[in-house]
DNA sequence: TTAGTGACCAACT
DNA sequence: AAGTTGGCCACTA
């Protein structure tokens, strides 16, 4: 049996985080980077999420990019799920861009203010 | 093995 | 103000 790498560990926690964004919030890439401790790791983060695609439980629909823009919309199956997606929990997108964006962003040490977050 | 790329971000010019 | 470049880690050719 092997032993799975070390370094495949940032993955998981990676998916820790995301698993942990409630519902009608959003969260970005760089910022579950930056808990995680690789700030300047935010692709990876997106990286891992194309990984996550095997796995259901993985709400990557919450992940978008730093402008609230929904980058990633183009790897899920169809045009416009990921847009649906969060529509259907309350999210509210127009136009592949997330509405009151820094309302529902969340962070995974979310006792911080959000607007004082410097990012 | 080296090199190139990726659902990004921030610094520098 | 806008365009370019570097960087991070894992994966594929």
């Amino acid at each position: 049996m092997k032993h799975q790498p070390q370094t495949l560990n940032f993955f998981q926690q990676v998916y820790t985080v995301v698993r942990q964004i409630p519902e009608g919030r959003v969260s970005t890439y760089g910022a579950i980077g930056r808990y995680l401790g690789a700030p300047q790791s935010a692709r990876m983060v997106g990286w891992a999420m194309n990984a996550a695609h095997q796995d259901p439980s993985i709400p990557a629909q919450r992940v978008v990019n730093r402008s609230g823009l929904l980058t990633g919309k183009h790897h899920f199956p169809g045009s416009q799920l990921m847009q649906q997606l969060l529509e259907n929990e309350g999210v509210k997108v127009l136009n592949d861009q997330v509405q009151n964006f820094k309302e529902i962003l969340w962070y995974p040490s979310e006792h911080l203010p959000l607007w004082e977050n410097p990012l």
